[in-house]
DNA sequence: CACGGCCTCTCCCAAATGGGGGAGGCACAA
DNA sequence: TTGTGCCTCCCCCATTTGGGAGAGGCCGTG
């Protein structure tokens, strides 16, 4: 299901004005994810593209900013999950030096939480570690181009996302605490403020998120990638 | 020509009635994992031992066991979170036909739980998705070689885990839907027991689990692997 | 400036939770 | 037989939680 048009699309439409798949110069992509077996694989479904071309692999994430910043590649594909700096916080960075940075975020989670930050901290597009080859080389083909490419499975997960209201950055900190199994005195005390204060930000939580107890809150943020597991 | 006697070994020795590493065979492998990039980069990684040879690629665990079948392969690589049958399920099914199946597992959480019980049930080996080249290989010709091979890592995992009580069944019943946020009431509902035969049940588990509230349990229950947020 | 969101705090009250007991039936193993 | 663990149920009671209805201060946007 790469190519439109099976059957009418004869030479002549090549146009040279803008950047067409065939006659593109060569894609330079910088490859960050701490999985060897990974990066294994992508090398070898990008190899069978002619005109990719792997300029450097990184591990985390300072090494995939260093990367990108000594190769300014076309395409830097990352892993959302890495140790040092993740992903989130590397499209942050890079975006803000570089605004135009082609990023493809791959994951093997689909949480809405991190797609939807990272697209909107600047990515270009979002790709789960399921893809099939043709996927994947459409998405680094159309990303590298400076277009935005989104598995459709991931474009209704986006949809409910925009829809949810956001949570404040203090009904993060009591839900982090929250998810670990605290009571709310002891989350008062750790946040240094009165327990009563808990329940009012239990209370817009729980609104937000459509739970009705604590448990079901800490799923259901879960869920969003909210919070994370870690 | 003159070949006086450069070594003691000339091709006499070659077909010899047991394996030995060097001069094995062909270690025949067969490949299950759901990612199209994992299995690359295991190719990828299987493709630089000139002994080691992938007759079968599977994308689920029904896959895995019918190509385990026709090819009988020295090694079966199983990735556990797949469709249709996870790993677990696939090396129970296989070890009850095949007590000597070889089979190394393939994972990229690291939950105790899971190792846990398939090497109960027969595994032989357990590696985690981050793990580098020479590791992986050797865990395939470990494993190969009818011996078990663990990550170290996982090792520590395993000695807590043994210490651990196990739960009970129905402490697992409560427990799921104590995950998804319903109240005693609701369990008992669900379970079409008395709530307060859930609180005894909680009882056990807090204790089991070293919990004191309900949302700890559910976290403490996710991080050994007792129950998955599925 | 006024509005809205966020953060803090307050009061009240019904319901759920957690912790302490105990007990009977059942199955399986020593 | 005597355990031991599991599942079921029961009691009581202190604490926590969830829901409702505020209010004042602060900050950024329109």
């Amino acid at each position: 299901m790469s190519e439109s048009s099976p059957s009418k699309t004869p030479t002549t439409r090549r146009k040279a004005t803008s950047a067409e798949p065939p006659p593109t110069p060569t894609i330079k992509i910088v490859l960050a994810d701490d999985h060897h077996v990974v990066r294994q694989g992508m090398a070898a479904i990008i190899a069978t593209e002619p005109d990719f071309k792997i300029v450097g692999e990184a591990c985390d994430g300072e090494q995939a900013l260093a990367l990108y910043a000594t190769h300014k590649p076309d395409v830097l594909v990352l892993d959302l999950r890495m140790p040092v700096l993740d992903g989130f916080e590397v499209v942050k960075r890079l975006i803000a030096t570089d605004p135009d940075a082609r990023i493809l975020v791959m994951t093997t989670y689909d949480t809405d939480e991190d797609i939807w930050r990272c697209l909107r901290a600047g990515a270009k597009g979002y790709l789960l570690k399921d893809a099939l080859q043709p996927e994947i080389v459409t998405a680094i083909r159309t990303v590298a181009r400076g277009e935005s490419f989104t598995t459709p499975l991931l474009a209704v997960k986006l949809a409910n996302r925009a829809a949810a209201p956001e949570l404040s950055p203090r009904e993060i900190d009591v839900l982090r605490l929250l998810a670990v199994g605290k009571t709310n005195k002891e989350i008062a005390a750790d946040l240094k403020i009165e327990a009563g204060t808990i329940k009012s930000h239990l209370k817009s939580l729980f609104t937000k998120l459509g739970a009705t107890t604590r448990t079901e809150a800490v799923r259901k943020a879960q869920e969003r990638g909210s919070i994370h597991p870690s």
